[in-house]
DNA sequence: GAATATTACTTGCATGCGCAAGCAATCACT
DNA sequence: AGTGATTGCTTGCGCATGCAAGTAATATTC
């Protein structure tokens, strides 16, 4: 009924990747956010709480919390609070990082299975270009 | 640092588009959910609450809580409780599909004037063509 | 037609996210 | 340096959704 909608496919899209990331991640006892943030935290460690809302597309009350959760697995650890506070990765939030790309690779190589690399590539490159355009 | 990153580009472009949605039904006092499920309703009038779920993809527990908010706002009515119980549309509800409608299609143009009608359709045909393979 | 199995709706709980308001640190201007 | 503005982190709240367990209606089997 809602075969043409943007609205529709993308939401009902995003649900059931969101479910093939969140079993891959739980191997990892992460949710997907968690490990993305984790991630990038680690590719670009000293950034600030609000620079990874920026790479994450997240708002950053959420970020905010991603990383006390992160911190609770210390994985990172922060030091002081508000706004002077500092956040860094613990060794054992680097050796998640490596299971996390690991994670990531594999996920993309499943996508790019079942889909066909050229649909995939196809997708990706889609939601970008509209991705982009919308962020102007 | 996840431009190449399906699920980072499906999470983040659907949460821009929800926004847009959101606020163009925001008009109507809906969400969007609501508004694609009353839609649903007045298109196919006599359904079980289950198949709504099958039609919208959405849990029956989610469809269930969002008929209960229809019925708040007068749009339809429930008669009876649990597997016996039936819905209809209000004539309320069905002025409010009107609108709905109208709000549908002024969405699908805005996205594709500012996408380009071409992307706008390549687009939506992929995330359709990429979902039926992911659903088989 | 009575017992059992299946199905459909409900409800409680959890997760992920944003917004808005609060607070505390830093900055800018004088 | 002092005052006010800005910025960044925090926290409370609300919304959307799913899953799991409960309940009640219907179907199936004998």
């Amino acid at each position: 009924m809602f075969d043409d909608c943007l609205y529709f496919n993308l939401s009902s899209l995003t649900r059931s990747i969101t479910e093939i990331w969140k079993t891959e991640f739980a191997k990892l006892g992460l949710s997907p956010s968690h490990g993305y943030l984790l991630f990038a935290m680690v590719e670009c460690r000293g950034e600030q709480q609000k620079d990874y809302g920026g790479y994450l597309d997240l708002d950053a009350s959420t970020v905010n919390r991603l990383i006390d959760a992160l911190v609770t697995k210390e994985l990172v650890v922060k030091e002081g609070m508000g706004r002077g506070s500092e956040v860094s990765v613990t060794e054992k939030g680097k050796k998640e990082y490596r299971r996390i790309k690991k994670s990531m690779e594999s996920l993309r190589l499943k996508m790019s299975d079942s889909l066909g690399e050229k649909r995939f590539n196809q997708l990706v490159g889609d939601l970008s270009s509209v991705r982009s355009v919308l962020t102007d």
